[in-house]
RNA sequence: GCCUCGGUAGCUCAGUUGGAUAGAGCAACUGCCUUCUAAGCAGUAGGUCAUGGGUUCGAAUCCCGUCCGGGGUACCA
């Protein structure tokens, strides 16, 4: 039990047995003490005024006496204004540590029978183009939001749905038909989606010339963005897939392909996977039959031109449409599809969709559709919504060729990475190998971190050059801690040192009391990270841990310590410190070096 | 117009269920490598928490109004 939970136990005891009044624990707030105050927690004595009818000094005064008696824990308090600070002595704070360091999975929650199972969906590429650094923000929080789950005792179903077919990927086949000249990923050596990509600017490019030569001629704008002979003849390969003409389909298969392996290379560089994958051909179909039987149940409504409608007026939202009125699927209806294929597959829970905020009506309706469709989770699926990532000039666009590619991206980090170790001469010693290894750690810690810091509901700016930055608030600080710290284990182990089981007795400072309260709020961490679905609250606890431990470590020598307890207490801290720093980051995603 | 999310130091961001004197990093300036890794540490400077009101012992945080910005808004995905 911890001694939060303690006092506010003993706290709502004092006031009954002081002031004859029943408190909820609720109503109880303990929160850490100020640095520049004497004491580790402090209690927040102004809503028991009313009940004390007494000043807030004298309150504090009269429960901190009693605390003082009734909590061997508390070795001494003192009272500021309505403010109960209380100091814990440095036993319980050894004794936490041993704990922690003792806990293999300190934090760790693992899942059981009964566990919810919760399925999180994030990427959700299109098959057109590579993967640019909005995937990326979307790749590293659904990953992540997957792995704070798991470790918080969920079962968790990472998925994936590919948009494979429609209109964008017979773009860059009729493309490819036209100026491909056979090209591949084999013989031109290019990945496959950038090779699949390539022939979607191309096929932009030509169109858009299509249009101002049209409107030259005379066309409105409408006509000619209808009438340029590239798009009608990508709507006319649309319509062969939809008629699965072999031809047309081999080529599809065959380009998706390309695009593929290509995808299958970025997602491992980013250290991403998924459990299931769905793809929209198999999907989209599926919609329709469960609109159609809503239509029969009359949750929806047809119109005299046959499109099939739901009113959501009650929910305080418009009409969306759901079937055309030629009775093909709309977006809304393809992901109904989807969920019920998921639903079928997989006892769902809770369903999480990481998707960007430029969609958070979707999902709105989506949640009160399914829920009318009689999907039980259907009311409470979770839109992780995220907001967008800009560049210092600007949003991306793909049209003002503003994208920043992610494999472009991720190479310069690692190039960045070597130059800056080569310089500092930080891996003399390795391998070329090991070497490259701890280079693209290093690159991927930086990227990784820097766009799962953020609160991920705001929209972010990516800054290319500062991103590379590994100074202050970065992946890669918090890395070279780890490889320090590993550093001084290291050495403490050839110099034949193991810590004994640690006394009681031992009196500890200021700063590693603070380290073990924090060590100790570990899991915590975790569970605040899963409530709120942000990685960004684990990244910046481990910042605090990471600053915390910097500061123990220059005040206070670790093998340089003439008194054995005092030196085991310190290598037992480190390496907790060192494993926790280790869990935290590997929530996010991010590797941690042996040594850097 | 309506819905929704934001606005905190020059810049990028934190800020627990409302708590004490609002915190980091970058950039600027000052120190510190013959002691376990200087991708580091210590320090200086930098704030009308967009703005006006309200709620109360107490507001960056909760409520209302205003201004600025992002996103969405019925047959695109």
């Amino acid at each position: 039990m911890l001694i939060e939970e303690i006092i506010k136990e003993k706290i709502a005891q004092a006031v009954f047995e002081l002031y004859g009044q029943e408190i909820s624990q609720e109503s109880i707030q303990i929160q850490n003490t100020r640095k520049d105050v004497d004491g580790d927690f402090t209690v927040v004595v102004f809503p028991f005024l009313r009940i004390s009818k007494k000043s807030p000094e004298q309150t504090a005064n009269e429960l901190g006496n009693l605390l003082k008696k009734n909590v061997s824990e508390v070795s001494k308090f003192s009272v500021i204004k309505g403010f109960l600070n209380l100091s814990i002595s440095s036993s319980y704070w050894i004794n936490l540590l041993s704990e922690v360091s003792a806990n293999e999975l300190y934090g760790f929650t693992t899942a059981t029978e009964n566990s919810e199972l919760v399925m999180v969906e994030y990427s959700s590429p299109n098959t057109n183009k590579p993967l640019h650094l909005g995937h990326i923000r979307n790749n590293l929080l659904g990953f992540s939001i997957g792995e704070i789950l798991k470790a918080n005792g969920k079962k968790v179903v990472k998925t994936n749905i590919v948009n494979d077919r429609g209109i964008h990927i017979c773009k860059s086949m009729y493309a490819w038909q036209k100026w491909g000249e056979g090209k591949t990923p084999e013989n031109t050596g290019l990945k496959g989606d950038h090779l699949v990509g390539d022939f979607y600017v191309l096929f932009d490019k030509n169109y858009k010339q299509e249009i101002s030569d049209l409107i030259e001629k005379g066309l409105s704008k409408e006509d000619a963005e209808n009438q340029a002979p590239s798009i009608v003849a990508a709507r006319d390969l649309l319509r062969k897939w939809e008629a699965k003409d072999p031809e047309t389909l081999a080529l599809w298969s065959e380009m998706n392909k390309w695009v593929y392996a290509g995808f299958d290379i970025t997602y491992k560089e980013l250290g991403v996977d998924f459990d299931k994958i769905y793809y929209e051909s198999d999907t989209y179909l599926e919609g329709r039959d469960e609109v159609l039987q809503g239509l029969e149940k009359n949750v929806f409504y047809q119109k005299e031109d046959s499109s099939v409608w739901a009113d959501l007026t009650d929910e305080g939202l418009d009409q969306k449409i759901l079937l055309r009125s030629d009775g093909t699927s709309v977006y809304m209806t393809q992901d109904i599809g989807t969920a019920k294929l998921r639903f079928n597959d997989y006892r769902i829970d809770k369903m999480v969709y990481v998707v960007g905020n430029e969609q958070n009506y979707h999902f709105q309706v989506l949640s009160i559709l399914l829920d009318k469709l009689g999907f039980e989770w259907g009311r409470g699926l979770h839109h992780f919504s995220y907001g967008m990532v800009e560049l210092p000039n600007g949003k991306m666009k793909s049209r003002e060729g503003t994208v920043v590619d992610a494999d472009d991206l991720m190479a310069g980090m690692v190039e960045v990475a070597k130059k800056t170790a080569e310089e500092l001469g930080k891996l003399d010693g390795y391998t070329e190998e090991e070497a490259n290894r701890t280079y693209k750690t290093i690159a991927m810690g930086a990227l990784k971190y820097f766009i799962l810091k953020v609160d991920p509901k705001k929209n972010m700016l990516f800054n290319p050059e500062e991103s590379i930055d590994f100074n202050g608030n970065t992946g890669p600080f918090i890395q070279y801690t780890y490889a320090r710290i590993r550093s001084v284990l290291r050495k403490a182990e050839e110099q034949g040192i193991k810590p004994d089981v640690l006394s009681g007795d031992l009196v500890i400072t200021d700063k590693e009391k603070e380290l073990i309260k924090n060590i100790s709020l570990f899991p915590s961490a975790i569970s605040e990270a899963s409530e709120s679905y942000s990685p960004a609250v684990v990244a910046n606890y481990v910042y605090n841990l990471v600053k915390e431990y910097n500061q123990f470590y220059h005040d206070h020598p670790i093998l340089v310590e003439s008194d054995k307890s005092t030196r085991d207490f310190r290598i037992l801290l480190s390496e907790s410190a060192a494993k926790i720093i280790k869990s935290a980051m590997s929530l996010l995603g991010i590797n941690v070096p042996e040594k850097m």
